[in-house]
DNA sequence: TATTTATATTTGAATATTAAGATATTTACT
DNA sequence: AGTAAATATCTTAATATTCAAATATAAATA
């Protein structure tokens, strides 16, 4: 069985039109995605949904110890996942935007209820 | 600065109803999203969105070399993303359900708008 | 039965990720 | 200035992931 070459062609073309130019946006919701999956950080994503919290909050929140925990941090901030701010010696840290919000619920939903 | 105690406990008592005791369930999507964010296997999401294919169609579509298609795709399947049915020597591969369709869609919304 | 086709599995080397201890930085406070 | 508190970075050993070649399996067909 081979599916006609014409079709092929066509869904190819298809296929290249939605993604295969949009190499960057596979590469870049790859890169989002695998920071997100991580049970600490996904943990972490859960304090954060109902607004920022300081590092030390997170750490009370989720047992995860500070150093790991800043790393964590760091890599989520540096996908644009997170975003922080600082306050004299306390970062505040919280989601970036919307989207990443909606997606984060999404995914609660999907595997929490 | 610190957060008062009550106001930790409470909110810690929160999460804890809506996470603490569901790790298994953040363990779920931790492997499931990881195995979602991978370029390779976003690619292979993306072919499959309008319906199921066999693995030479995947490998025509992807552009990924067969064995190394064939182990994303059992690591799809594994983590409840794919299902796949044999027909005679082909194989099938489809999206295992609906929730994990809208959810491709909408990191397809996400990243690829 | 021998061969071909489609797919799956095994293997190994290269690379990436992880956690946590040690250390550094930054700001507040005395 | 000196100390403490909050957070960040460096380091490294353990572990996990990745790709692709080689091999195996399973079904179709000559």
């Amino acid at each position: 069985m081979k599916t006609s070459a014409s079709k092929n062609e066509i869904l190819k073309r298809e296929l290249e039109q939605l993604f295969g130019e949009q190499d960057a946006n596979i590469e870049t919701a790859a890169q989002c995605l695998k920071v997100m999956s991580h049970p600490a950080r996904l943990r972490i994503l859960c304090a954060l949904r109902e607004g920022e919290q300081t590092v030390q909050n997170l750490e009370y929140y989720t047992g995860i110890k500070q150093s790991t925990l800043s790393q964590h941090l760091a890599l989520l901030k540096s996908r644009g996942v997170l975003v922080s701010r600082r306050e004299t010696t306390y970062s505040f840290y919280s989601f970036s935007n919307d989207q990443i919000t909606q997606l984060f619920d999404l995914i609660k939903e999907v595997f929490c209820t």
